[in-house]
DNA sequence: CGCACAAATTTGATCGATCAAATCTGTGCG
DNA sequence: CGCACAGATTTGATCGATCAAATTTGTGCG
């Protein structure tokens, strides 16, 4: 038989389609015998509105757009994977679907929200960074199109803009803090903070955290000497961390995995004595679960969620009249979140040293 | 002013609506001169066509749906991100788009199916892995919904099912094969294998690519020794790598980068005076590049457009009684690519061994 | 000139849902 | 008994495109 529709479920049944329609949009309009009814009656013949049709009249697709950057920038690699999931999962689970696309520049990504929203008609967008003065954020808040952004929008000093779009960022200072604080515990003193020359404000704030919390234990006048930047590769993490150890540093927090696995097999081969060389990472990367290296641990499947949230909100907002039922508070605009240091024992690899063939 | 519509413009211009569909989806029914006015516009207009009423009339949402699987199974990681994003601007390129959607299993995604079916209408599926007897696979060949495999239909006995529909895959003994011819041009005869335990086909697909390449080398009687599996990890590799080592190989091809890695380390230490340790890994992650590992690259893009190219043909053959123009020659519907060695020389880290302070 | 016939264009119906307004039911109460 | 009025259900129009069939325009030629 063929798939059936509003009108052909009603026929069945002897009723109007507006009442199935009610019965699935507005379940108190109708009463409860016939609503009984009527739902058994749609999931015995598996009846599901076409969100064609029901986008046609509404003017809503129950989509959100999110553009595909060619990898290696922005987020990538695993950690893009897993934000990606959490996203899918999150927009599924709240009715939405997620539609992805290609641009070459932010300017193209304009005409693609243009074309998408006219074409698709894409109930929103996610962003995965965001620059000060954006010209993609500018266009989506002239147009009203809501959107939600995954990162801060710095401005040009490296400070925070006052923004006034929805973004979730990860707080990364407090995730150095943390780590340092996890080096202190383990008895370090000379903790140093291996950067990237990268400018990028990403960078500077979790450098940030690491001085927050040097100063807070009393260790601020190591500071100086006490940071360095290098190239963002793991030779440059080697060199880096070998400059810092000529200085006098026994711990190392890095703004990067790759950084802290070029520092690690540094002091490694420096310290051949120590047992676990004290490096943290940044991003826990597979690679750093791989070779048993702590590191800093972003939450972006809450990021993601809490995307899906504000978006949802800000739709559910607009379409009925009276918000639903209670009031329901609104999900933060702004939020920053707190990642966590996963604390890793290093593995046998180097701990069997010089073990015969 | 609001977005045009078929109607407003049709009222602007004082022609049909029709006429304007046709200037759009069948030019060549309009008079040339007609055709330039109403093309010109179009364009001045900004006039795009609404998917949602066109996919109403022509029960085509131009859409591709895809599971994304929870991280860490499957294809994954950077592979994965190139994959995705080529499969999406391959889609793109030929007017159709792609929509995430997540599983919990097989079964639950074929829930999934029913309803992107039912709901969105989408026009077909990629899946990134199949077994023998996939229960996915037949259901959807069942269904008659187009749809295209990444991955070979291994069968229990890891050989290669006669599955009638479409797939693609990367030829991994081709990649090992070359791999060691790569290691033999640069002096070595013994090659080892290090694979993992995972009793699963596509390892012992690469491993029968050694093995060919062996033998045609006449190192063939050198081959039981000199095939070994560890666990998927890098100590895994570590270890595995002792082992040869232990039985005279100079040189390891191996099954996944994260093997190679650990057998890289340990061949360094093993002979501090080398100054490349001879590994290739598997699957050119940004973890192999950073560590200027070897490792067999594979056409991820390639495949991904290809599986593109399946899917429209099949749909576009379906849709107008007489296929396009040019018979348009149809893409091959099981594909097997080649990948290649990425040769790379390791970075100075190890090289630096023991410099002083 | 006029007819046949192809090319070009238009008309009305339709896809499958929701909206807004109309109609039908049923209950309370003077 | 009958009227008002809220609750339940139905009706007709509409979203924006394409399809199939009808109509108009144009061309060749006896």
């Amino acid at each position: 038989m063929a798939r059936p529709t509003l009108a052909s479920l009603a026929r069945e049944l002897a009723v109007s389609r507006q009442t199935i329609s009610n019965v699935l949009n507005a379940p108190h309009k109708v009463k409860p015998a016939t609503r009984e009814r009527i739902q058994a009656a749609i999931e015995a013949a598996g009846y599901r509105p076409s969100a064609a049709a029901r986008q046609l009249r509404t003017q809503r697709s129950m989509n959100f757009g999110m553009r595909l950057l060619p990898a290696t920038d922005g987020i990538n690699g695993a950690v893009l994977d897993r934000f990606l999931h959490a996203l899918t999962e999150a927009a599924q689970a709240a009715g939405y679907r997620l539609t992805l696309f290609c641009a070459d520049s932010d300017s193209d990504e304009i005409r693609q929200y243009e074309e998408l929203l006219d074409v698709a008609g894409l109930d929103g967008f996610i962003l995965t960074s965001s620059t000060p003065d954006d010209v993609r954020t500018r266009w989506l808040q002239e147009r009203g199109t809501p959107f939600a952004v995954f990162g801060r929008p710095w401005d040009a000093a490296g400070g925070l803009t006052a923004a006034s779009h929805s973004w979730v960022d990860i707080d990364g200072a407090a995730g150095t803090e943390q780590a340092v604080r996890m080096l202190l515990a383990q008895g370090h003193s000379r903790i140093g903070f291996l950067g990237s020359y990268t400018g990028n404000p990403v960078g500077a704030d979790r450098r940030r955290g690491w001085l927050r919390a040097m100063d807070a234990a009393g260790y601020g006048r190591d500071v100086p000497a006490l940071s360095v930047e290098a190239e963002e590769t793991v030779p440059g993490g080697a060199s880096g961390a070998a400059l810092l150890a000529s200085r006098g540093a026994t711990a190392i927090v890095c703004s990067s995995d790759s950084l802290a696995l070029g520092a690690a097999e540094k002091l490694r081969e420096l310290r051949p004595g120590t047992a676990r060389p004290a490096v943290v990472g940044f991003d826990n990367t597979p690679v750093a679960a791989a070779l048993g290296l702590s590191s800093v641990a972003q939450p972006v499947e809450e990021a993601a969620r809490h995307m899906i949230r504000v978006l949802t909100h800000e739709l559910a907002g607009d379409g009925t009249g009276a918000a639903s039922n209670p009031p329901a508070a609104p999900p933060e605009r702004q939020l920053l979140l707190a990642p966590h240091v996963v604390e890793r024992v290093p593995l046998p690899l180097a701990a069997t040293g010089s073990s015969p063939a």
